[in-house]
DNA sequence: TGGATTATTAAACACTGTTTAATTACATTT
DNA sequence: AAATGTAATTAAACAGTGTTTAATAATCCA
């Protein structure tokens, strides 16, 4: 059926349109000020259309996020080509922060923010798969720096944890505004500074 | 004039009540779903009297948040005692991180949530100084180990920023539910276990 | 062309933060 | 004790929100 396929492609053509709408009105004025009739002045469609294509207003940011983890794991892929594991992590800090700093607000909806997870939650998978995908790489990545030698009485679990906290602190600090306690003039490069210091302790861990 | 002594006694009183009632509703309903009506409600009186003693609704919260930095410093007073710099360092990320996991949502408003720091930045005094005051004793703290010989090599702004995010990162992580990416059997414990970790990286420094 | 199905909309519901003008309460003065 | 002026308090409105409902418009199939 011919017809049907066609059918199938423009509803799945509308959810894009909707999906890049609330993308661009989200990148401008935040997740809180996009409303679904934001949206649907944007898309030249009435609100109530949007509830046949998603759920709820979570479901569309849940959606977006899911693009973000996309974009992020794409960043990474470089990393295939560094071959001593210390160096990889180091070079995987470099990314995730250059990421977080240079799409900040895609940040805080993947990792910040609780509307998208909250989505999650009341779905039927319960697993946080998005995230699971890039934490898995850190993982195996301080793995293979633990068989090299590195980090030595260090536990892998925690370990990993502990070093996605030291970079997810600092980014998530800047983006939510917490750094002006910060020596003034060290403000502007704080994070790069910080990420510095953090491989400094790696190196001699 | 003992009169308008008496009237003031009772705005202060309002004043009180309104924040008692707001922190009662935030921490069993979440900012977002604490309505000014909700507020209202609950001291009897009808919404346009809180119009009267805080300019909008960020207001109110940011009143909430500075005794949420009182409370942490408080619970930081019995530093004090702890002469080893290296060892108070460690003492004070145990109460900070037990501080937010026994008040998640208090930590929530004070180091992630955009509404506090945003009514800071529309305010005439731009410093964030509530955060201001418990940073600076970790700077100065800090200053006093690499003053005994520790973390040679390391620049104090930069390191004090450093492990601020790593607990800020461990706790923000987990009141936010990002951490459903960690091995399930280790997930109860993983802050407690990240913070262990951090210490063994600290000794090793 | 008629009937069934689907897509789309307008309208309503129950909320939200905030502002306005009107009202009540009360201390002070006549 | 009555009138006045001031401050506290409220009711009502405004413009917005997410979401649901029933009605309408468009489309496909027999």
């Amino acid at each position: 059926m011919g017809i049907s396929d066609r059918k199938e492609r423009e509803k799945e053509e509308l959810r894009e349109r909707i999906l890049s709408a609330a993308k661009s009105l989200f990148l401008e004025k935040g997740i809180e000020k996009t409303s679904i009739r934001n949206i649907a002045d944007q898309i030249e469609y009435s609100p109530g259309i949007i509830y046949h294509y998603f759920k709820d207003k979570n479901e569309i940011f849940h959606a977006l996020h899911q693009g973000g983890f996309r974009q992020l794991m794409d960043k990474m892929s470089v990393l295939a080509s560094v071959r001593n594991p210390l160096e990889r992590l180091k070079a995987m800090g470099s990314i995730y922060v250059r990421f977080a700093m240079e799409n900040p607000d895609m940040y805080d909806l993947m990792f910040i923010k609780e509307a998208p997870i909250d989505h999650v939650a009341s779905s039927e998978h319960d697993d946080w798969k998005e995230g699971g995908g890039t934490f898995n790489y850190l993982r195996l990545t301080i793995r293979e720096c633990i068989a090299q030698g590195n980090f030595q009485g260090h536990d892998e679990e925690a370990l990993s944890y502990l070093i996605w906290s030291a970079v997810h602190g600092m980014v998530s600090l800047h983006i939510r505004k917490r750094c002006e306690v910060i020596c003034s003039d060290r403000q502007t490069n704080i994070v790069a500074d910080g990420l510095e210091e953090f491989f400094k302790m790696l190196d001699r861990l």
